[in-house]
DNA sequence: CGAGTTCTAGACAGTGTGTCTAGAATAAGA
DNA sequence: TCTTATTCTAGACACACTGTCTAGAACTCG
């Protein structure tokens, strides 16, 4: 099935212009989402910004859509594992929470963010975003109340958490509300903690 | 400044076949948002389907959008109403609350909903519904416990109250979850009544 | 260096948009 | 009913973007 008759097993190395030209569209989609609308913006004005032709564009993604989708995964595999463990004491999370993790990056990417928000664009984020806080949170719940409520229960928790935290960034964001990450983590605990004691609790 | 000579004072009666017109383009994007992947849909398609001109469409609307947030918000117009208050005592709404009443019609929408967030278009309706839930959480809060909490404060918690409970409707709504819109009402409150005692109660 | 690949520039048909026309259909008001 | 104003219609138009394809240039890996 190869293209040619050379019946190599050796994989050749990746070749490294792919990951340049990657890395140069993502760069150039991010770079275009903060200066306009990202409905507006087209194939032709990536490629244009990157400094590379239309129809290498092609090469790599059927559409801007998936560019962005993997351009949005590489950022979030960076930030993934700075998240800490839940203290099943206290009910707090010990170290930097994932919900103060959360709080961080999106003021840090405050412009990215509030641009993607403006249209279209930040829709796939809002769903994925919910799925993935909340299979972070279950997986934290698990390790450490395990057993205390039905599978259902445990679910219905880690969505409604997912939610309430990812709904409080939005909100925080969109709005210009003028307090701290760190601010915004803590209101949340206090927020979520009654919740948590009275479900997990002794 | 008139098209005519005429000084007429009386303002026309409004002509029926703007709304007949209207209407029946709501219908025929409702209905093909049920039948095909909303971001395929064009205004030919709905023109089509309501059997009316392609250049009638643009004698009331400039795009698609436009048109799906107009009829969106006239289906919300129908249901705000319904919504109960909030019972001091308890933390629970009497009558009908809002939380029911926002499960129960996107179970009655189902196919509608689930069709719009599989495309982008569910997009502004996120956004829109979490600042209408907050507004209509804010009013009965405020009624029910007023001075509790600082501005500020309260302000998040309706963010916090709206956020998880169109989260809730949003997994429940996706994944399929077999439990009637009762159950999630009741769910939710468990949820969030720790919440409203530990920072509304005496 | 040489084989294999990725990138390039330009062209192509296809599709949807938004606007405009002149005329047909129809509603409102007297 | 009759008049007048408005709305709807069919078709045409230029324009923009898409997605694909080509032949050849540029580059990478071994």
């Amino acid at each position: 099935m190869s293209t040619t008759g050379q019946m190599s097993n050796k994989p050749r190395k990746p070749d490294r212009r792919i990951g340049r030209t990657k890395k140069l569209l993502g760069d150039a989609l991010i770079s275009l989402i903060l200066d306009q609308d990202y409905d507006q913006i087209t194939v032709q004005d990536i490629t244009d910004r990157a400094n590379l032709s239309r129809a290498t564009f092609y090469l790599h993604y059927t559409d801007k859509e998936q560019l962005l989708s993997e351009t949005l995964q590489q950022i979030y595999d960076g930030i993934a594992p700075e998240m800490g463990a839940y203290d099943p004491e206290t009910f707090y999370w010990n170290g930097a929470s994932p919900s103060l993790i959360v709080f961080q990056h999106v003021a840090d990417n405050r412009d990215l963010y509030r641009a993607m928000f403006r249209t279209h664009a930040g829709w796939k984020l809002i769903i994925d975003t919910q799925k993935y806080l909340a299979y972070r949170i279950r997986a934290s719940l698990e390790a450490t109340a395990p057993g205390k409520l039905t599978a259902a229960s445990m679910e219905m928790l880690c969505q409604y958490m997912a939610a309430s935290l990812h709904g409080l960034a939005l909100w925080w964001l969109t709005n210009d509300i003028p307090l701290s990450a760190e601010t915004m983590a803590q209101q949340y605990h206090a927020l979520m903690q009654p919740t948590l004691s009275a479900l997990l609790g002794s």
